[in-house]
DNA sequence: TATTGTTATACTCTATAACTATA
DNA sequence: TATAGTTATAGAGTATAACAATA
């Protein structure tokens, strides 16, 4: 076989010819397809998928600041100011100030904050199993596997 | 075993709780991260990914209309227009007035636009195979199927 | 000098409404 | 009436620059 003729073997595992081969095209689809349907689930909650992500990330870790959920979300300071001012609207969170650097605020979920958090995610969560309906349990969790995999490049790079 | 209790086996299965649980937000954290990766690969040929799209849409399947391709790729007549004229004064392909309904203009790729295609689609493939490198070739085909079985569903329901 | 929280602003992407020409 | 291509515009989402307070 000529050394510059690429054989079948090679091409069926990552000759990537159509826009359709490009894995970043299909994620690109599923994604907005999913945020779609998360945003509509939301809906009814007024909420929003970015809401619910700053939101959990209170509950999930209390005590964080602003800036280490701009760290983990990987968003701009900047924008996160406008959503935790409509969190804190709602009374679902509180802020305190941090005595020993009083340059941070410490972010603690109200008790509210944790249940309507506990609601959204039930909400998006109902989406993702219509969402993921065409895919068993071994499938669903080597799919969320493979995802992680590839944005976390995204520190180490 | 009490009703109200959830058994391991279903909370190992669908039990989502956390924020990194949702596939939903697996999917966005990918599909951004790669985003940023292909526009960065674009840059040197002056493309993005969405003039990649529709460019490797003319190509793929000569004679379809604007509309034809907003279909395809779920996005909005009006917004394919500044692209269509971007890619039209590269000369990457030209217009026909349909002889048989005059309402609608069938894109052809030039010679030009084929090379051009292959070579923007050779630049995000190389981003992709950094992107994919965690990923033997197995799983790949593996993410490629079950992010095409999710959107897939966009059509139907 | 560096970081936090903040404001103002710009830029990109996407969505909507309306128009014309054709059918 | 319905569709194709187009224009203009509005809205989200995101990015950048600068500021005061604090370290």
């Amino acid at each position: 076989m000529p050394a510059h003729a690429p054989d079948k073997q090679a091409v069926a595992c990552d000759g990537v010819t159509t826009l359709a081969d490009l894995i970043g095209y299909q994620l690109r689809r599923a994604s907005i397809f999913d945020l779609q349907g998360a945003a509509a689930a939301l809906a009814p909650a007024e909420a929003r998928p970015v809401l619910m992500s700053v939101l959990l990330s209170i509950v999930e870790t209390p005590g964080m600041t602003s800036a280490d959920i701009c760290r983990a979300l990987s968003m701009q300071r900047a924008n996160i100011v406008p959503i935790l001012a409509d969190l804190e609207q709602r009374g679902l969170f509180r802020r305190e100030t941090d005595a020993a650097d009083r340059r941070i605020q410490r972010l603690y979920p109200t008790r509210r904050g944790t249940e309507e958090a506990a609601r959204w995610l039930a909400l998006v969560d109902e989406h993702e199993q219509r969402m993921l309906q065409r895919l068993g349990p071994t499938e669903r969790r080597e799919l969320r596997r493979l995802l992680e995999l590839i944005w976390q490049g995204e520190i180490e790079s």
